[in-house]
DNA sequence: TTGAAAGCGGTACCAC
DNA sequence: GTGGTACCGCTTTCAA
């Protein structure tokens, strides 16, 4: 007959209900004490045609659709796209798939997305979230759907959350400039409200403050990399005969102040010494080399897919309501650009 | 009631039909000449209530699932995650959404793979394809989803490809070496049968015979980045003397060649000239700046997804089966690595 | 040990 | 113009 293959033509070939061909297909044929002779030759007939069950009208009637909804903030970004590939490869071996997408920050966006994956009924979340978005996740954790929160901190959410320890690495590496002897150290950001940013904003403060030094503090619009290299720039023209040392927030930014140090013949670490948040192969490959503080991707990724698939494990019954902050710690990885 | 919002529940509630619900959210009720009074009050209500109607189960009835499967050899590549940026983007504006995966170049991965995405229906497919599957790819082809290739062609099937110049590309990068001086040009490659390093092989072999030079390649097994810089630095000692340039044909074996040479003191472009396969933030940021024949990222993904959704708004009436092959050209990036 | 049948939430054919 | 209802393919309760 050249009707599609479902469980129900199965059934019909094999001269049995439908309900002994799911339980068989279901691993229930134990429990339910079906003869293994049954077993077998439904068994048997499945492998023969290549029976592979529509997961729709399974995810219709069973609630769960073994879709992971990924969502950051952009996936050209290396920083995601090595997340997304170690998330992707854990959650395969698990069963489950990725379904991502990329905020770019933009808070409507993300919300929009939120509820395309809601009705996609997907089985959890992992995000990265835009400022702004913090009702909206809410309401969906009193969802049922576990929900992990990546890379920043929202502290009404009641998820779980895998971040770094963005304040002490930024402390951290600030004392190490000071240390190095550096004085006029100054620290180029995004005018943003996101918890890292905040963070590593204080660690910085705090650390320039405890030495007694003044803050010399830069933020930079969200903007086109061309608009970033120019705003440092200028910057930089202002200041260059005062600042020892600079510190960035993200990679990016870092870049493109590395641009605008080029355009601008400084030299580094003569002129400036150089630090980025987040590493990057470039600064293994720069002349001079950049120090960077380096995150720990595979652990990020890890944990946080772990934490979800534990959760999704878990039957609601002793769903632990106790949600979990984890946080990583970064590695300080010195290169020629802090060398005074 | 506490009962779940479903279609169901809006037409009980209004005591009218579920098909006239339906109808309405269909945007049928024109069509249909349902009364303006009517479809106001669905429509109110639906507002009013925020129903947002299960796509599992629409996709069910319908078979179409508003997906699009994307198969790349490994999002964590810069020019993968940036195509799938751009994908997603078109995708999303069109109301598609994306699932992605990583084949790693692994056979067996991407038969599974594509066994997940059959099984989820997804609507069409965008897929960079490792050696070994151009069978299970026909497989697919013969069913009615449309199926864009990227990246590398394969010419046993039949669906549409998306690729680049290879051929011309290299020969072209070729022959501006040795214009420039060059004699002696070895070309670095991985040793796959994929389409796009044949033919970039090819290229580069067709400008050394055109000019009456001797070739010399060196076929790097896919490896990890430590390995590949060992074979090249040991390709390198003993061949150093005599190589005057070197192609390399994708990115990242020109960033381990770039390390390999490093290691060993050679001086770029002085000892040896370099050229990549495939732009790089870190070729222009290098010292000295790498010379590169960059792909149109933007234009690959464009064409592919611009394709894919033409051929999923085409009903099957007007199908035409001509299947397409788009021949995008490369730029040629001069920079200080080849200068003589 | 096995089977009948009621849904999961929509869609769309067919009837009125 | 509007409504009844079969059906997409699978899970699962209940009965036999």
């Amino acid at each position: 007959m050249g009707k599609r293959i479902s469980i129900n033509s199965i059934a019909k070939h094999l001269g049995i209900s439908t309900t002994t061909v799911s339980f068989v297909l279901n691993g229930k044929a134990q429990e339910k004490r079906i003869s293994e002779k049954l077993v077998k030759k439904v068994m048997d007939y499945v492998e023969e045609i290549d029976y592979k069950p529509n997961s729709l009208a399974r995810s219709l009637r069973t609630g769960k659709s073994n879709i992971i909804g990924l969502i950051v903030e952009d996936i050209s970004f290396p920083f995601f796209s090595s997340i997304a590939k170690e998330i992707e490869e854990k959650a395969y071996k698990n069963g489950y798939k990725i379904i991502y997408s990329s905020t770019e920050n933009n808070t409507a966006k993300t919300k929009d997305l939120i509820d395309m994956y809601q009705d996609k009924h997907v089985d959890g979340y992992i995000i990265v979230p835009p400022e702004g978005v913090e009702e909206k996740i809410n309401e969906l954790c009193s969802s049922e759907k576990p929900v992990v929160i990546l890379d920043r901190y929202l502290s009404d959410v009641q998820a779980d959350h895998v971040v770094v320890n963005n304040y002490e690495s930024v402390y951290n590496a600030t004392q190490y400039l000071i240390d190095q002897g550096f004085k006029n150290i100054a620290f180029i950001t995004l005018n943003s409200l996101q918890s890292q940013m905040i963070d590593r904003l204080s660690g910085y403060e705090q650390a320039i403050q405890d030495n007694g030094l003044i803050p010399i503090v830069k933020e930079i619009a969200q903007a086109e990399s061309i608009e970033r290299q120019k705003y440092i720039s200028a910057f930089l023209q202002r200041k260059a005969d005062s600042i020892e040392a600079i510190l960035f927030s993200t990679n990016y930014l870092c870049v493109s102040g590395l641009r605008a140090m080029k355009d601008l013949h400084l030299d580094i670490p003569k002129n400036i010494a150089v630090v980025s948040f987040d590493d990057y192969e470039l600064f293994e490959m720069y002349s001079p080399t950049i120090t960077s503080i380096a995150q720990p991707i595979e652990s990020i990724s890890e944990n946080a897919i772990n934490l979800l698939l534990a959760r999704l494990k878990k039957k609601e019954a002793d769903t632990d309501k106790i949600k979990q902050k984890i946080v990583l710690s970064t590695t300080f990885i010195v290169r020629e650009s802090t060398s005074q």
